[in-house]
RNA sequence: GGCGGCGUAGCUCAGUUGGCAGAGCGAGGGUCUCAUAAUCCCUAGGUCCACGGUUCGAGUCCGUGCGCCGCUACCA
């Protein structure tokens, strides 16, 4: 049997398991369902990546090892999928002990074909926040923390990337089914083509991961020991960890049966890590490339990316408490066309359920069986003839056949909301074919004929609906197989395969099973209500204890009171600006020429973003005389404008008088 | 700034090789009664961002402008 090896992203242990996690694993978990469902022997990996320094300071905040605190948030995660019904066959864990051996394993395949080298990296590196500032040049305070930066240089073992660019390219112009979907393949390979630098893919200034190993030929052994792997090239690995790369001749039997990957779900956020580094360690190791890589997009809530800092972070536990997986998996996939962003709102969702499941399916189940009960006493009923049909029973059985192969066509090509459409095609015909035939009509007049008729019309929606549910199944596993059982089968429906759909035809004769709701109708306010408060509840816990307090610790010092001669030190003056102009190769800098009355100053601020230069000059401004200048850039700096700091993003809007108010002027 | 994408009915979006503007949801009206107050039918007269061009004819091709978004590497 072939198989088909997929893979989730291995989440980082930072942040505790949320519906956005939840979203890529429904994804591979319908797709592993589906795959099984054509025949395939479907393999799913999923896993947490639980090295590197915010895992390293998030445990320190939290007051345990970053063993310890990797442990409770990877069972966070292990229990969220298990709780959402999410099946997968393995779970690496980048601190399992054979993760290690893996690792190791495919750095001295790198190191023998002669890709690893030893350097220097040099970059900003913040002391309060304890990383490279990346996009800090030198002289430039920390993006993150505004602290000064320093200038460090460290010895790395670099990847030699740079070796591989022409190699890449041509891999993503020979499949072009490598990365999906289109904008992505695009960006990367716009990216692969400005040209690689060479990876380091070691660290000395963290402890928290993988030791590098001693490396034949290397003179140097004591130092290698304080070395780790980078963790991308430790994270990344993990795909081949987790079916037993790295092990023993019996223990790696899985890696050579499934080894490369068909399709590997990401973020589009990794995308970069995936398309080139991955594929670019894989062709150094000799490894062969994964089939597909495929980028989804993120989840919005009310119109905002979701993220802890935001506070806006939905758990997947109360919106499966109120109206169970099933809503919740069609909700993503057919709301959201797979690869874009989308947004998720318990409104949409809520909608959503009422309109598609408890009206147009569940209502339709719920119709179709009823009626079977109530005129034919429980039993499918025996259809005419084909020959006698009339066109609207022919019209229905084509449609289904039609439904079935788009529906397949959009799966493979993991177009699951376009699949959805097309099975919801299907659904919306029956409902119209009972209308138009009048079922209950027939069953009143209840002459031979019309009691033939009536039998064709029940019998042609009973197998619509069956043929429905059986498509259904991979996306919606549990309310499908209460349909199935309803219907009368007694089949496993997650046992049947996507053939059979065709090949078998519900049986006459057959009783049906007891009937009940499966979606049943909400009370959208009612529902919304109770779905947010549960939110609120669900949103104090999360992460391992003590996180709460360390936040608390951070915010008292940033509002920690100062004295007025603190506030004095601080010279304020208003100025008028003269000039404004981008600065070269920097998409956030405006340099400025400010009047304030004595003389004219040069600034460089970071607020090309929100202004664009003509629109500030004339404009009063206020800035900061008395800062120390400083080069950004390579352009000197004279003090800083002040603007509020609005929203998560941090979007700086300037301040204004509404007074007029000469240059010069002093603030106090 | 460079590269790429997008801008179509109140909302979410389809619109293939240029040929009379579409779907779903929401809203309004109506119908049936088998069904989960569900279904089904009717109703949107929308400057297809703006301007210019190519063409017998452009949402669909070209140019310019405006607006929004993504990418522009070693935190993950």
């Amino acid at each position: 049997m072939a198989k088909f090896y997929l893979t989730t992203p291995l989440y980082y242990v930072n942040a505790a398991p949320h519906l956005g996690h939840a979203y890529s694993t429904i994804v591979a978990d319908t797709i592993r369902r589906y795959k099984n469902l054509q025949g395939l022997d479907a393999f799913l990996l999923t896993g947490t990546d639980e090295h590197g320094q915010k895992v390293e300071r998030s445990a320190k905040l939290a007051g345990m090892s970053p063993q310890e605190f990797a442990d409770q948030v990877a069972e966070l995660f292990r229990k969220e999928w298990q709780d959402l019904g999410l099946e997968f066959d393995s779970f690496i864990r980048t601190t399992d002990a054979k993760h290690e051996v893996a690792v190791k394993k495919i750095f001295e395949a790198v190191w023998k074909a002669g890709y690893i080298f030893k350097g220097s990296y040099t970059g900003q590196y913040c002391t309060a926040c304890e990383q490279y500032a990346n996009e800090a040049k030198p002289g430039e305070p920390c993006p993150e923390c505004g602290g000064p930066t320093e200038t460090i240089t460290e010895e790395n073992y670099f990847f030699k990337l740079s070796a591989f660019q022409d190699r890449l390219l041509n891999y993503y112009e020979e499949h072009p089914e490598f990365i999906r979907p289109e904008t992505r393949r695009n960006e990367v390979i716009a990216f692969v083509r400005s040209g690689l630098r060479d990876l380091s893919i070691s660290r000395t200034t963290l402890k928290w991961g993988i030791p590098l190993p001693s490396l034949p030929g290397s003179s140097s052994e004591a130092s290698q020991e304080k070395h780790v792997f980078y963790v991308w090239f430790d994270a990344l690995t993990g795909y081949l960890s987790g079916i037993g790369y790295g092990q023993d001749e019996s223990g790696e039997e899985p890696f050579r049966r499934l080894w490369p990957a068909d399709l590997q779900i990401v973020g589009k956020e990794i995308i970069r890590f995936h398309a080139v580094y991955w594929p670019a360690f894989l062709m150094a190791a000799g490894l062969p490339i994964p089939h597909t890589l495929f980028a989804h997009g993120w989840l919005l809530f009310e119109e905002d990316k979701m993220s802890k800092s935001r506070g806006n972070v939905v758990s997947p536990g109360p919106v499966r408490e109120v109206l169970g997986i099933d809503a919740l998996r069609y909700f993503l996939l057919r709301e959201i066309p797979f690869g874009q962003d989308g947004n998720f709102s318990f409104d949409a969702l809520v909608s959503r359920y009422n309109s598609d499941l408890a009206n147009d399916f569940g209502n339709l189940a719920s119709r179709v069986l009823t009626m079977i009960g109530r005129y034919f006493n429980s039993e499918i009923p025996y259809p005419s003839v084909m020959a006698q049909r009339s066109a609207q029973d022919r019209h229905i059985l084509e449609l289904a056949e039609n439904v079935i192969s788009r529906y397949t066509a959009a799966l493979d090509n993991y177009e699951f909301s376009g699949g959805l459409e097309a099975v919801w095609e299907l659904i919306a015909a029956v409902n119209k074919y009972l209308v138009d035939t009048e079922p209950w009509a027939l069953a009143e007049k209840n002459t031979g004929e019309d009691r033939s008729k009536l039998a064709t019309v029940l019998y042609t929606s009973a197998e619509a609906l069956r043929i429905a549910t059986q498509l259904l199944s991979p996306i919606m596993p549990e309310s499908t197989a209460r349909i199935w059982t309803q219907l009368g089968q007694t089949t496993e429906l997650s046992s049947l395969p996507l053939k059979s759909i065709k090949e078998s035809p519900l049986a006459t004769q057959e009783k049906i099973g007891k009937i009940e709701p499966v979606f049943p109708r909400l009370e959208k306010e009612a529902t919304v209500r109770k779905l947010v408060q549960l939110q609120q509840q669900v949103s104090g816990r999360g992460l391992p204890k003590k996180t709460a307090a360390g936040v608390g610790a951070e915010t008292a010092l940033a509002i920690a009171k100062i004295a007025i001669e603190d506030f004095l030190k601080v010279e304020l003056r208003v100025g008028e600006v003269r000039v404004a102009e981008r600065v070269k190769g920097a998409s956030k800098l405006l340099r400025l020429e400010v009047d304030i009355g004595t003389e004219t100053r040069q600034i460089v601020a970071g607020i090309a973003e929100s202004y664009a230069p003509e629109t500030l000059i004339g404009r009063k401004v206020v800035i900061v005389a008395n800062l120390q200048p400083r080069k950004l850039r390579g352009i000197e700096s004279n003090g800083m404008i002040v603007a509020a700091s609005v929203g998560k993003e941090d979007r700086p809007v300037l301040v204004t008088f509404i007074e007029d108010v000469p240059n010069g002027a002093k603030l106090r």
